[in-house]
DNA sequence: AGCGTAATAGCCAAGTTTGACTACAGTGCC
DNA sequence: GGCACTGTAGTCAAACTTGGCTATTACGCT
């Protein structure tokens, strides 16, 4: 429930101006808002008591847009929930780890390529992001975090793409994917090597 | 929707064991799957003709367990499932960097603290997963693969905890968090620095 | 002036996820 | 034997998320 902070740092506000600065965020990538949650979660947030409308205007024969303001039992709830999250390592859903304990299934070049491509995607991620830390836009229009929170990206991407080319070697490499205990073992029958297929 | 994985690899099986493994590979964490919804999962790749169901014991007065077993339609949409997964990045939402975006609204000694925390953190995490990459256990009962992701997790957060570190002194520097080009513009009142409290 | 497109606001029904709950069978301990 | 505890198997209602939909105004183009 960021979306109160994002309403505290712009009170006061529409749905559509909390919408609008998400989507300039791209916010829906690292964090996980779509347009259609927010309304949802401003009249949530406002039967909590953490908000409060301050005034409902009608342009013309346009839905009515209501304005929220930030109560003080919201900025008590706002200070905890940030400090919650700024102490606490926890990580999130990886979809790429996901169909990665998969990789059995796939058969070893598919792997390996597919690692390789990954790498590459990477790069051009980080080269683009090198680009708009140097660009002027962030530079001068955005507070410094806002590089910083590249930098971060940018250090995951990099170590990332290494980890992917080490792998893809060692996939290309033909090492069995048993455990090494036992070479011949039960239950992996199927799944030793490769696809299925 | 890895549940299809799951079940194909492991076939035939009942809603338990499914949420059995997945609770071995604490897949809580890292993919995003509750024990709740494992049995809706699998009712709806039912109904998509993707799994059917084999059997249906009822063994004393227990709930009935339903076993599953991949269909060859199941087949061919977990590899393109999988194959999407592999070869696009795709990078999921992480509460940190969200809360990171809200770094004018902590003080800066906390937030500096916190960031050193978080390296702390990560190192343990590093070091315990360290150990149990040596472990007989993930050597000798794991897949190789397994200890791959660990590498993984292992260079993402070594990354990560020099981040830390690096932001956290700039933080105690003391440098300015406004944009380089506009030292007293407009629009930021209230958030050039530390908490509002 | 007429037309198509983009922006403005927000609602809502349908789909998903979740955590809590039920209910019984073994198992170990006193 | 009785009791507490853990493991087995799954259901369910409530909360949350979503993407598509409506309806109007503004704006640019010919």
């Amino acid at each position: 429930m960021m979306i109160l902070g994002l309403v505290r740092w712009m009170q006061p506000v529409h749905g559509y101006d909390v919408r609008r600065e998400l989507l300039s965020w791209s916010a829906d990538k690292w964090a996980n808002i779509q347009p259609g949650s927010i309304y949802h979660a401003l009249r949530k947030l406002t039967d909590e008591g953490l908000l409060r409308t301050v005034s409902v205007e009608q342009v013309g024969a346009r839905p009515a847009r209501t304005t929220y303001e930030v109560t003080a039992k919201g900025d008590d709830e706002f200070e905890t929930l940030l400090r919650a999250q700024w102490w606490q390592v926890q990580e999130s859903p990886d979809p790429f780890v996901a169909a990665f304990s998969f990789l059995p299934a796939m058969p070893r070049e598919e792997a390996a390529a597919a690692l390789r491509n990954r790498a590459n995607l990477l790069r051009a991620g980080v080269e683009s992001m090198r680009a708009s830390l140097d660009s002027d836009w962030v530079r001068n229009r955005k507070p410094v975090h806002v590089g910083w929170m590249f930098e971060l990206w940018l250090a995951r991407a990099e170590a990332e793409t290494a980890w992917c080319e080490r792998i893809a070697e060692r996939i290309e490499s033909g090492v069995s994917y048993l455990p090494a205990g036992m070479e011949q073992a039960e239950g992996w029958s199927g799944w030793s090597d490769g696809d299925t297929k």
